[in-house]
DNA sequence: CTGAAAGCGCTTACAG
DNA sequence: CTGAAAGCGCTTACAG
């Protein structure tokens, strides 16, 4: 634990040039107060003297570290690393850094990363909720250090602040309808955890499509916590294995599940989507090579990802902390490929 | 851009408690040389004022941030979404932050990139560098700041820094063997840019591999800069269109790659494996499920982030900064799937 | 246009 | 165990 060498400051430039320290910080940052003809010789002499500024002294007196914190289940999935690829398509033309971190799903670990990003004193927090269910005061709490909050995705309904979120309800609702109109009578759910508010809308949609075209509702349908592809697997084998099985599967959780359907039913020797029809949600690559290529919900993340941080340039940097958050609702859009297209 | 209300400062501690502010300090950061007694109060205290460290002062102090940068070439691509997760598996634990930035294969954006760490005084830079040529002055930069540098998977051979790499070259030649196996003879590759070691190294390999069995080079069955889907598709349409075509294609530089090929010769009507193999590189998850699976080699994407951010804690977090960079060689697995299995 | 000074909020040697 | 003081490196009102 050495420093073996101090770094430049701008006393030592302004020692160097016999002039106040106040004068090389003006210059360095560009000030127009400053005499051009110093000001280069100033800026000179910080080149050649190696000169880094301190961010850390600057925010430190600023008040700010131009730092967004974003915090989501994980960073290698596909929807969440384009969200992220895009939010820094954004910051980084704004000078802004991103500091990443992952709930894993658990809410303890996010009520840590949280904190952890209010001690750090970032502009803004990022985040979309672990599916572990918890309370919501750490989002509260980042409220309390007047740092700006933006949820997307997966958002806590009833805390008011700026949310980014798709249009859950309406996607799938079109999706169910699609496969109602292919002829697909019995059509099975596949839910995640109900305590997110996206799946609550997932199904939501599936079961106001019903009621559009006057399908009944039946439980023996609907599948609770079919959220990875090995569950996805298993409800597909009890559903498959039903006296009257569903002729379609609507995989409202992830394109995971989907593929959990698909191998099931390959296995099964079932012919998809002739005898059954497979829809997924989120437009992961993969889904366009599987054969049948899978029908799927396109989220627009890395788009999603850009209006995340243009929202935050726009409407929350400079401005009051109690304006009205704003809500950005992003229509998804059906991807209709081979595993449902009877005709 | 307003400051409603001022957050709790340590001296708003000591006024209250009227005792002084290095009392508080030390009790917050749980020394020893405290009473206990005050000690608990000061705690207490300091939750019922909501108070939370400023972390801007504390690393100013410091000199520390805390904090290691990373910079990829794209955050949304498997490989590297999984190294960051691994990473931030382990810092996570040791209460650092990971700073993000992609350089979309674009050296200049690189260079920002890297200067803007530097600025930030990060405790670390790992980088895996752009596929664009450009020069490393940058990385020299670094460490003339005397900040650690670890590259990874694509590194600049020639400096000296720490490094975590794959063997590419003893992973590529074993993949070619293994096709030599199967009894394929006319091996064709399809090459990444030259001016990264990774692609020179995995064609060393194959050229080792052919060698090796006593196999002729030949020119005609090398491709160069086929490392995206459309360009292997390209490739593959040239290869397969020669009047003495290749009977496999090692896609070296990534599964997409081997993807381009394999649709290229569905849509031929070559059956694969029996009349082509095809091999990939990454072990993307997608190479499982398409039909044929796709043979492929596994990085250890995942464990190779941990690798690196253990390789920072244990070896240089604390250490001097002039002792011996370190190199890590990790060996992929070769994945044998049906692409390539004729017997 | 320039300088002297205060202060951002913390930590830590120093003295007691 | 506790307090007073200096200082991390910068920025910015204030005075000239």
């Amino acid at each position: 634990m050495k420093t073996p060498q101090k770094r430049t400051t701008i006393y030592d430039i302004a020692k160097k040039l016999n002039i106040a320290a106040s004068s090389v910080s003006r210059a360095l940052s560009n000030s127009s107060k400053v005499n051009p003809a110093t000001k280069a010789l100033i800026l000179k002499t910080a080149a050649e003297m190696n000169y880094q500024q301190n961010v850390m002294a600057s925010n430190l007196r600023k008040g700010s570290n131009r730092t967004i914190g974003v915090v989501v289940p994980r960073i290698n999935q596909g929807y969440f690393s384009n969200i992220i690829a895009g939010m820094e398509d954004i910051t980084y033309n704004k000078g802004y850094n991103l500091i990443i971190c992952q709930s894993n799903e658990l809410h303890a670990r996010e009520v840590d990363c949280v904190n952890a990003l209010i001690n750090q004193h970032v502009n803004c927090i990022v985040i979309s909720i672990a599916a572990e269910p918890g309370g919501h005061e750490h989002l509260q709490q980042v409220l309390d250090h007047r740092i700006r909050l933006i949820q997307f995705d997966r958002v806590v309904d009833e805390l008011e602040t700026f949310k980014v979120i798709n249009d859950n309800e309406r996607a799938s609702s079109e999706a169910v309808s699609h496969l109602i109109q292919q002829g697909y009578q019995r059509i099975a759910l596949l839910e995640g955890p109900q305590n997110l508010d996206i799946f609550r809308q997932r199904k939501e949609g599936y079961l106001s499509a019903l009621r559009k075209h006057g399908l009944p509702i039946l439980e023996e349908l609907m599948c609770e916590n079919a959220w990875t592809k090995e569950l996805s697997a298993e409800a597909t084998r009890k559903l498959l294995g039903m006296k009257n099985p569903p002729d379609a599967i609507f995989a409202s959780t992830s394109d995971f599940s989907a593929l959990g359907v698909l191998e099931v039913a390959t296995q099964m020797g079932i012919s998809v989507p002739e005898q059954l029809g497979i829809c997924g949600y989120s437009n992961e690559p993969f889904t366009e090579i599987t054969s049948p290529s899978i029908t799927t919900i396109d989220q627009y993340s890395f788009s999603m990802g850009k209006t995340i941080g243009n929202l935050f340039f726009q409407e929350m940097e400079v401005a009051d902390l109690h304006i009205e958050p704003k809500i950005m609702s992003i229509k998804p859009k059906l991807i209709v490929r081979k595993s449902t297209q009877r005709s």
